[in-house]
DNA sequence: CTGAAAGCGCTTACAG
DNA sequence: CTGAAAGCGCTTACAG
């Protein structure tokens, strides 16, 4: 069928060891046999076989990602394909493959456990990392190669997360800017590192630019948002910034206040499609790039180099839903 | 490192061959034997190396989507993740894998041609087929199992489609069945076989369902379809309902009526996520299942067994932009 | 610089 | 029903 290695020695008139050696750009060849093999290689346009080299040198330079589904949804957000963007970007272009996975039911532990055994892949991406994670544990015990995305409170592997800390800073910077005094901060559920990196951003800004910053927790709910603003309400709403630690509260607050006519500058987090699409300004994570980097670093740790953590920077994306609020202060 | 074959057999006081039928469910085991082996197996949690098998067995039990860069824009629309969503609901429930990749710039037949070679993959999903597909070409000679998304003109392939002709009957039946006399269609552009079944479809309905329908290209572009809409203002709009090739077209449509202050029903096609958000009825071509089915074929195909090729029923989303009307029309 | 040989971890036709 | 052996297509330590 194909060609093997063993044609194309036999048509060289050297060894198999010689051809190999060649594919493998050993210095140990001298010039004459390494074009008269090259040729012929070419001439047959010869790949080697994948696996058989895998078998051999226990390394298959396929990496995976596993998408484990919660309530349903899996890989039906813009974070899942941006990220898987990044990854792609990067494994690609270094002739790379990446295995993408969902895992329903059953044991996690398990599930990577016959992963590891059954040789396939040289490393994983960790998503929706948790604190004490079994995935973690299994992976340190095997000493695995794997990068997290995010990070826990053990921090007891290597992570590229995005800034959430600066992230909430410049959120609350900005508003500064357009002049708000007094704002409203609707946080995410503590518990969740995101929550509590983007909360320690806020507060960090509050006491840098001396703003006056009131928390409540929306719990990225969406009615829970609403529900939070209609009690404030009741004791006159005294705001003129809101900062939502997820663009879907974000726009739950933006959608009933504009039901009672009341104008205030917004900004959500995340940066969603639905964003760009109704002009609520936003910090945007750079996902793609989260995707590149943690892929770049799984393959250097299967490669034995030297890897270390990331803290990838967000950016602020001003849109209407602040600077149409500029002039209004002037 | 991890336990082999070998040391299974050596703990079982059997040979490798013993242990391997075990492990491939081979009748010819003694049920003793069997059961010896088994408790071992089990005891040490021992999985066989996929790899080893691959080489052995000439299967690798993976598969592969490419995903071909068009204008930098890829993997970043909910069509591309549902559709992976199918085929990984399908892969990861027998235990198979797919390996995602993106491919930007150079020869699409050498990236097939090698990866062929290469060994690594059963099969390949297809997707954007193009008439006189460069792909179908290479893997109709090399015989190498392939399933395509979508037909062209050749349909010297196996496909699993989605049916555009009847999910655009559908959306003038709609129409026709809130009372709508004369409908204006804004289609895709000719050459595009999805263009070419929407169009057939409306006007089969046409036909059928004995309603008044104009056809102009939009071409999937969201201000010639605003072009179309003003040059029709100027003789004066006479259509009391509008169906549109695409959902982008057919928001950008209503966005430029609302502005006008002209109400009239809108139908789009795709269902993408803001056609939710705004209410916009349309067609949803079940891509998940597509993906699924798309999924199950390659992997029957790969596995010898007889395939046919697959349309896979739309389904009509009514939403405010046309329940709206209903009352109106009473 | 080059080749013969062992071996990666399996499966399977062959023989008994 | 079971085992010894060949072989899948490579790589690499060893010897020369």
């Amino acid at each position: 069928m194909s060609l093997k290695i063993k044609d194309i020695a036999k048509m060289a008139n050297v060894s198999v060891a010689t051809v190999s050696r060649v594919l493998n750009d050993s210095d140990k060849v001298s010039l004459e046999t390494k074009n008269k093999i090259m040729k012929i290689i070419q001439k047959y346009d010869y790949k080697p076989d994948r696996i058989a080299t895998s078998l051999r040198r226990k390394k298959t330079g396929i990496y995976a990602v596993i998408f484990s589904v919660k309530g349903g949804k899996v890989l039906e957000d813009t974070y899942s394909t941006k990220f898987l963007k990044g990854v792609l970007n990067y494994f690609s272009s270094k002739g790379l493959k990446l295995i993408v996975d969902i895992h329903e039911n059953g044991n996690v532990a398990e599930y990577y456990s016959n992963m590891i055994k059954s040789k396939v892949v040289d490393g994983f991406i960790l998503l929706d990392i948790r604190k004490n994670d079994e995935r973690v544990n299994l992976l340190n015990k095997e000493k695995f190669p794997y990068v997290v995305i995010g990070r826990n409170d053990e921090n007891n592997f290597v992570y590229i997360d995005s800034d959430n800390v600066a992230g909430a800073y410049m959120a609350i910077k900005h508003l500064k800017q357009i002049k708000c005094k007094k704002i409203l901060y609707i946080s995410g559920d503590m518990g969740i590192p995101v929550s509590e990196q983007r909360l320690t951003g806020v507060k960090s800004a509050q006491k840098d630019l001396g703003v006056e910053i009131d928390v409540e927790f929306g719990d990225f709910d969406e009615e829970k948002t609403v529900e939070i603003l209609k009690s404030i309400l009741k004791k006159g709403f005294e705001y003129d910034g809101i900062f939502c630690a997820s663009d879907t509260m974000a726009y739950a607050a933006m959608k009933f206040l504009k039901g009672l006519n009341i104008e205030v500058p917004i900004v959500g987090y995340d940066n969603i499609p639905l964003s760009e699409f109704v002009g609520l300004s936003t910090i945007d994570q750079n996902i793609i790039k989260i995707g590149y980097s943690a892929a770049q670093t799984v393959d250097n740790m299967a490669k034995g180099k030297e890897t270390i953590s990331m803290v990838v920077p967000s950016k602020l994306i001003k849109r209407q839903s602040t600077l149409s609020f500029i002039q209004k202060h002037i």
